[in-house]
RNA sequence: CGGGGUGUAGCGCAGUUGGUAGCGCGCUUGGUUCGGGACCAAGAGGUCCGGGGUUCAAGUCCCCGCACCCCGACCA
């Protein structure tokens, strides 16, 4: 490929929109242009990644006896109704009518349509276990598209969708699948953990997501050093608290707090620590009011909460369902008498002589004692982990750090052939619904991912499995025939060998060659100039190398060859 | 959805008190250069986000929209 051919626009200034690492680059070196917030065009060099990288999943879905399949991004509202998540999704999924006023929506994933094809197409335990999956675009209304195409609202996936008769049959894909991700994302070149997550949206019994490590990166996981417990904050569970040292029960005593009711500012108003305080915060859970508690210190995780009460919805209560349960205003509620649930975290339990609000305005309690005072309906793990949390499984200090989610698993049970009616006869003749499993990967999000983790003051570091080409050939002076013979024929060797090559044919000073080599982050870089071709060498060199080394013409394509899938530093 | 900000040449930006639209980069042409984003000269390129209004006169002031960006959206 010549590049003075090739639409492959370099920016000396960036986009002042740009966020990240990743975007920064991925603009100036020319892989993408956004078209409006979290829509971007792909242009040929950043396309060329994005079909490394879906070749890669491809190979490795189909090594695990996945079958590709092409799935319609346009889905008919009836199939979503049928789960329930037409009105579940929200807001995140765009909805759409045709010309007959018919309602559609773009798909955010695609189990209902996967399922409904199941169910039509499979009727016998003999055709199971089918693992079948895709690459698509997605579509998500995102409330704030940010990052580059690493939280795009239109993006590139692969989803994966397995059918089983059994539960052993599901277990064996879904550790496949695993086994899988991990060659994938092995041979991406990034570094990376696969960690417990919470469910989502999607549902189902468990699931494991795949992070990529950078500081860039939206998710937190919580990670035991000792045993390799690794969790998304989502999912991370927290042990009950060890048993507080003995304190003798003082008698409740009302304290007046005009006008203060938020923790902390109660706190600095008693002289009391936030770890004494009972928080009473309210929720609606399927349309009722439940009340969870939490210690002063720690915060409610809400999907652990979610899934605590197997609630469809959890949303905050508003401040109405407040002052009709709690009778007081927002801020002096507490865990005595209240007309709802009680969810208390385990933390809750642990605490003796504490505060909470009294359940009149302007006034708090002091030497709560749970289960003397007031009895939560259930006890739970509900809170959100903080670091330094003894580890679930060994109870080591737990450690934080940030992620970038680019593959996810889940198993999904029977949730979404149950609620399709998607099933099979057994071999006893009875009918079963599919267990099932379900398997993404953010393609496009890979390819941010791999820059923010990858590159340099001088722009991207391209592993050599996700380079948009292999080799980028650069003769120093374009007019003289004697540099542009010997590249010519270097990118026939090369090519012949099988790799992609870049010829920068562009009359251009040398300045402006190398910065734009650098920028786009091709792994091999032969230039071809003057000095050296009198003496019958050209030079090769690996981006991250320091120095470049000198190799005869005729030597060039087998060393580069040779060097090729080792360490270039 | 709440708060804040920005919309002027392809990109990055300036534009004073309201008085005919500017700079750098990039682009075109010519010349000199030629191994880490050269220099000189001459050019091309504008719905100043849109719509109303005020005014003799609006990029600039007022009103209404739209788009984009940032922060927050859970802590009682």
């Amino acid at each position: 490929m010549r590049l003075s051919r090739y639409l492959l626009p370099t920016l000396k200034d960036l986009p002042s929109d740009a966020d990240t690492v990743s975007a920064r680059l991925m603009l100036r070196s020319g892989m993408i242009r956004k078209v409006a917030s979290g829509l971007y065009e792909w242009l040929p060099v950043g396309l060329r990644v994005l079909r490394k990288v879906e070749r890669i999943v491809r190979e490795e879905m189909d090594r695990a006896g996945g079958q590709e399949v092409w799935l319609p991004v346009v889905q008919p509202k009836d199939l979503w109704e049928e789960t329930g998540r037409w009105q579940l999704y929200g807001r995140e999924m765009l909805r759409i009518k045709d010309r007959k006023d018919t309602e559609f929506c773009l798909a955010p994933t695609a189990e209902e349509v996967i399922t409904d094809l199941v169910r039509r197409e499979v009727r016998s335990y003999r055709e199971l276990p089918l693992l079948l999956y895709q690459f698509g675009t997605k579509f998500r209304d995102e409330i704030r598209p940010r990052f580059g195409v690493m939280r795009a609202r239109e993006f590139y996936m692969k989803d994966g969708y397995s059918f089983h008769a059994d539960e052993a049959s599901a277990e064996a894909t879904y550790r496949d699948i695993l086994a899988a991700y991990t060659r994938i994302f092995t041979r991406c070149g990034l570094k990376f953990r696969p960690v417990e997550a919470d469910t989502g949206s999607i549902g189902g019994n468990f699931s494991h997501e795949f992070m990529v490590l950078a500081e860039t990166g939206e998710e937190f996981i919580a990670s035991c050093p000792a045993c390799g417990y690794a969790a998304n904050v989502e999912r991370a569970e927290c042990l009950p608290p060890e048993q507080p040292p003995a304190e003798p029960l003082l008698p409740i005593e009302e304290v007046p707090t005009v006008g203060v009711g938020a923790v902390d500012a109660v706190a600095k108003l008693l002289g009391a620590p936030k770890e004494k305080f009972i928080k009473t915060v309210f929720y609606m859970a399927d349309g009722k009011p439940v009340v969870a508690l939490l210690r002063g210190d720690r915060d409610i995780n809400e999907h652990k909460f979610k899934r605590f009460l197997n609630a469809k919805t959890l949303f905050k209560a508003g401040d109405d369902v407040y002052r009709q349960v709690a009778g007081c205003e927002p801020g002096f509620a507490g865990p005595l008498n209240l007309k709802a649930m009680l969810v208390a975290d385990a933390s809750v339990m642990g605490l003796v002589n504490g505060i909470s609000g009294a359940n009149k305005t302007d006034f708090h309690l002091r030497n709560v004692t749970p289960g003397r005072d007031f009895v939560p309906d259930q006890v739970g793990d509900i809170r959100m982990v903080v670091e330094k949390d003894p580890c679930p499984k060994c109870k080591s200090a737990l450690c934080f750090f940030k992620g970038i989610e680019v593959g996810h698993a889940f198993k999904l049970g029977t949730k979404y052939s149950t609620s399709m009616n998607a099933g099979f006869l057994s071999e006893k003749g009875t009918k079963s619904p599919f267990i099932m499993g379900c398997y993404g990967i953010g393609v496009s999000r890979v390819v941010a991912a791999a820059i923010e983790q990858s590159n340099d003051a001088n722009g991207i570091v391209w592993p050599e499995s996700l380079a948009p080409f292999d080799v980028l050939i650069l003769p120093m002076n374009v007019a003289e025939p004697r540099l542009m013979d010997a590249a010519e024929r270097l990118e026939k060797e090369l090519v012949a060998a099988g790799l992609d090559v870049l010829v920068d044919d562009r009359d251009q000073r040398a300045g402006v060659k190398f910065k734009d080599a650098d920028l786009g982050g091709i792994p091999w870089r032969i230039t071809v100039g003057e000095k050296k071709m009198a003496l019958g060498q050209v030079e090769i060199k690996g981006r991250s190398a320091a120095e470049s080394m000198d190799v005869a013409l005729d030597q060039a394509t087998a060393v580069l060859l040779a060097k090729r899938g080792k360490p270039t530093a």
